[in-house]
DNA sequence: TTATAGCGATGCGTTTTTTGCACCAGCCGT
DNA sequence: ACGGCTGGTGCAAAAAACGCATCGCTATAA
């Protein structure tokens, strides 16, 4: 979009607070640059960037103004996406925030899903915890999120919620295999690798073990999915999921890959929410809105008596 | 704003329906034009005009493209106006469509304050009736309207309103200028001079009219309240205006320039009511909202017992 | 039917705008 | 004092936009 460069490359210097940053990413010169933020700084009358010595920063003026370059950027994207849809073949890009645990089994199958129907859709998965996603849906960067974690900001419009209780994850051979529920003192004392401080599942946790004051033997925290499940079978140490990061099979207690998981009672470990949405007060492209229809609906259809709203 | 060019070339098609005419208007040859809107149609990836043999027209693509830019527009009048009134003077310009009762005295008026204040905003003035003053809004032409009618778009969202009975006016020499109040049938037979039937005051004498199965003697109907004002001082005619039409002096019963208003019987003619508002869910520009203020507040210390809201 | 006038589209030479290179001045940490 | 970083500028080359002349088409009038 032609008409468009001039905010875009002002949103990227913004973005970069740079403009020599800006230039190298855009794949044109810094003088070029420079010479077109003088002149719009010109045209609007007044300097949006404050120099500095290490860069440019954004000034009260060019706040305002980034934040319309945004929200047009996405009224743009909105509109080309309902004249996509008009030659009845859906196109469109859908930029998703989720977490770990959708990332992991639920999205793939969800956008599997969806592109099989519409194979004109682009994706952008972004792994981000709560608050990042709520950020990237603020300065659009994002369309959908995807969060297990109490929301904190009242701009986060919930289309979708299922709530989550925490199983515990470990090897088919592990001790505490044996058992069909475990308790938080189950666990003392047992090597466990957890999430960082950031999941939503560690917060949960944390939780639990204040109330019954408890620790655990942590031997390894990442925020590595991937690693966690691998390491699983390498050493008999325990792990903590909620039902939509596993398999389905595993949910109902059956082994998966040598794997099992077994639920914690929620009187140690409270349950908590996933919840699905979008900036609050924001049009949807096309492409987004029915995806998230399709993500609402699986849950609806996976978690029935979770689901609230 | 050198990036809206291509955007506010289109919007001009859009509106003359031909290129050639556009490019006149915009003062650039039709072939320049031409190829900015095949160029954009290229980047949409698919037409936004119909072309016709007597020019073009937009298609629904077109439609929706066209939407977006007049918001963007008024998007970005809005964020100009705010960084404007950042450095502590306020800037702006500010678009009123009104009827022609509120553009004699009350308007000028207002703005003649207002302007005391700021004078670095500028304002355009549009007359329009009821219906073109909502068109007006909701193609963002205008920025706020003052509609002496009935409503009839819901997406006028309506700041402040005032009742206002209809007043016979005419020279102080006329006949009917004895009577302290004027009834329907004083009127049977005497010469007036009417609004055009698109006027609000009009519909209001329409009503009383069928009501109480009463003719004019109508020797002139003309939408210029110019000529009307002219006109009552030539001939004994009588003529009809509202409150917010009227210099203040006039309403008391005295005359002004030789010239009185006498009010109808409210049994007759039913009151009417002046809607002062704007598009519903727009946030309007500084300037804008800030004298749509004084307009509230100067109708409000006008007519204190008829403000409603 | 032909003639004509109006419309949008296009090839081409000219003008305007944008870009890149080389370089300057200022700031900061070493 | 130095080297490395920043944004800003003069000038020439590249690119984009523009205007003129002209084409093909259609609706209207003679």
């Amino acid at each position: 979009m032609r008409f468009m460069t001039s905010l875009r490359f002002i949103d990227a210097v913004a973005r970069e607070k740079s403009i020599r940053k800006a230039a190298e990413k855009l794949a044109i010169t810094s003088t070029a640059l420079n010479r077109r933020i003088l002149q719009i700084e010109e045209e609007i009358g007044q300097p949006l960037f404050e120099r500095l010595s290490s860069g440019v920063r954004l000034n009260t003026a060019g706040e305002l103004f980034v934040q319309h370059i945004r929200a047009q950027q996405a009224e743009l994207a909105r509109v080309q996406s309902q004249i996509a849809d008009l030659s009845g073949i859906r196109r469109g890009h859908v930029r998703v925030a989720c977490g770990a645990e959708t990332l992991r089994y639920f999205l793939p199958d969800i956008i599997a899903g969806y592109r099989a129907q519409h194979d004109a859709v682009t994706f952008d998965i972004k792994r981000q915890y709560g608050d990042a996603a709520e950020a990237a849906l603020e300065s659009l960067e994002t369309d959908l999120a995807l969060i297990f974690d109490p929301i904190r900001s009242s701009d986060f419009q919930t289309m979708a919620a299922a709530r989550q209780s925490v199983y515990c994850c470990m090897s088919e051979t592990h001790e505490l295999a044996k058992l069909e529920q475990i308790r938080l003192h189950h666990c003392i004392d047992v090597p466990a690798i957890l999430p960082t401080a950031l999941s939503g599942i560690r917060q949960l946790l944390n939780v639990g073990l204040m109330r019954r004051n408890i620790k655990f033997a942590t031997v390894i925290e990442t925020d590595s999915q991937e690693f966690i499940h691998n390491y699983l079978l390498s050493e008999q140490v325990i792990s903590f999921q909620i039902p939509i990061g596993m398999p389905q099979e595993m949910v109902k207690g059956r082994p998966v890959n040598g794997m099992v998981a077994r639920p914690i009672d929620i009187t140690d470990v409270p349950e908590g929410t996933l919840h699905i949405g979008h900036l609050r007060g924001r049009v949807l492209p096309v492409a987004a809105a029915k995806f998230l229809d399709s993500i609402v609906a699986a849950l609806g259809s996976r978690f029935p008596d979770q689901l609230n709203q």
